[in-house]
DNA sequence: ACTAAAATGTGATATAGATCACATATCATA
DNA sequence: TATGATATGTGATCTATATCACATTTTAGT
C-alpha cells in the first residue's frame, strides 16, 4: 500500500510525515469514491474516522431546531470533520457529496499516533483547526447580521472566487440548499436571484451562473 | 517563579506538563488582573500571546457588518483566543472582562514549544479546539434558526446552568449586550424579558434575575 | 418518449422584529 | 447630593422576509 507515499494531494500536515509514516498511513487508510448526493458521514452516527477529501465538493450540514442548516462548503483537498471525530464520540453534523468526491478514511488511532509522535504534524493540525474556526466565526457573524440579498451575493462570490475560480460556473446546490446555506426560504432565494438577473448583475439559467457585475455584487454583499 | 507549578487552576492540557516544564512556563508567563469592562485583547491588534483565564467571566466579541456581535461568554478557567493567536497574525475578535478577571499571558513560543515536545499537551489542546468548535457550531445554528424569545430563554438558562449554577443571579450584561449576544435589538430584549416576567417565568429587577419556571423557559428555548 | 415526482418562479398575504419616539430610572462624578 | 450621562421600558410604526398558493419547468424512472 503506497497510496499515501505517492499521493499528489497530501495535506500540509501530511507533508511533515516521513516515508515510513506514510507507509503506515497507507496501510490503515481506505480510499472511497462518492457520487453527488451520497452521504459521507451522518449526524448522530458514531464517529471513528478522520476524513480527508482528496477531490470534490462537500456540504457540511446539521439539523437545526427549525430546518437543515448548511454550515460550510468544503473543497478537497482538505480534512473533514476533525472536530466531530476528536471532540465527540458521535458526529455532530453530516457531510454530503455535492460532486463526485474522492475521500480517504483515516483510522483515528493512527491519526492520534502521528499527533503524539510527530510534533510538526500536530502543529499543522492545530493551525488548521484554528484557521477553520476563524473562518467559521466570520461566516457566522455575516450570516447573523447581513440581510438576505447580501448573504446570497456573498455566496455567489464565494463560489466564483474560492471554489471555481471563474465567474461562469454551475451552482452545485439547489435553490432549497442555497436557502439552507444562506438562511433563506427557497422562495426568497429564487426571488433574489431573479432580481440580480434582472438588474444585470448575473446571468442565470437553471443552475448555470455567470457573474456580470462583480463590483456591484460585492457592494450588496458588503452592505447587507 | 513557581506560579504555574503551584497553580490550582491548571488547564487539562497543563496537567500533562512536568515540573521543569511548569517552571519554564512560570518564567515566561505574566499574570494580569482585569476589572469589569477592561479590554483583554482587541480585534485587529497583533496577537502574540495565548491567554489563559484563571478566573472570571469574559465576552468574546467581533465587529460585524451591522453591529457588534458577542460570539461567546467564556468562564475561567479556560484558554482564550487560541484560534486567533495561532490562526492569524492579528486578533480576529476582542475579549472584554465582564467581571473581575485573573488572566495569564503565555508567550506563544513556549506554547508552541510545549506542543512540539509534549504530545499529551498537544493532544489536549487539539481536543479543546475541537470541542470549542462543536459548541460554536451548535450556538451558531441556534442563533440562526430560533426566534428571538427562544434565543433569550436559552441565554438565561445558559447563565443559570453553565455559568452561575444557580437559578438566582445577576446578569453580567446590559440589555444592549444581551441584544448583541442574542441577535436582538436592545428594545426587543427588554420586551422579551418583561414578557417572561409577566408570565411568571422569571422574576426580574434590573440585572438581578430569578428563574421561576425552568421547564417552560426550556420549552420556549427549544421551540423557537 | 412518457409520466409522476421534484424543483423552481412569482404574486398575495402575514408577521416577527427593527426602528423611532419618548418617558423613566439608574449610575457616575463633581 | 446634585446633575448630566447612560441604561432601560414601552407604545406606535415600518419593513424584510416567511408563508401560502399555484403555475411552470425540469428531472428521473419505467
Amino acid at each position: 500500500m503506497e497510496i499515501c507515499k505517492f499521493c499528489s494531494k497530501r495535506s500540509s500536515a501530511a507533508k511533515h510525515l516521513g516515508n515510513d509514516e506514510l507507509e503506515k498511513l497507507g496501510h490503515s487508510c481506505v480510499e472511497v469514491s462518492f457520487e453527488k448526493g451520497d452521504i459521507i458521514f451522518k449526524q448522530n452516527a458514531l464517529s471513528s474516522n478522520i476524513i480527508y477529501v482528496r477531490e470534490g465538493l462537500v456540504k457540511i450540514h446539521m439539523a437545526g431546531p427549525e430546518r437543515e442548516q448548511i454550515l460550510k462548503i468544503a473543497k478537497g483537498p482538505s480534512y473533514l470533520g476533525i472536530p466531530t471525530t476528536i471532540g465527540d464520540k458521535v458526529n455532530n453534523y453530516s457531510a454530503t457529496a455535492l460532486t463526485k468526491t474522492e475521500v480517504c478514511f483515516i483510522d483515528i488511532h493512527i491519526f492520534k499516533d502521528f499527533i503524539s509522535t510527530n510534533s510538526e504534524f500536530a502543529y499543522e493540525i492545530i493551525v488548521n483547526l484554528c484557521k477553520n474556526e476563524l473562518g467559521h466565526f466570520h461566516r457566522c457573524v455575516n450570516q447573523l447580521q447581513k440581510q438576505s440579498s447580501g448573504r446570497v451575493a456573498e455566496t455567489l462570490l464565494f463560489f466564483a472566487d474560492e471554489i471555481f475560480k471563474t465567474d461562469t460556473f454551475d451552482l452545485p446546490l439547489s435553490r432549497h440548499e442555497l436557502g439552507d446555506l444562506t438562511g433563506n426560504s427557497r422562495e426568497n432565494v429564487s426571488r433574489i436571484l431573479s432580481d440580480f438577473n434582472n438588474e444585470g448583475l448575473i446571468n442565470i439559467s437553471g443552475k448555470s451562473i455567470q457573474i456580470l457585475n462583480k463590483e456591484k455584487l460585492f457592494m450588496i454583499s458588503r452592505n447587507g
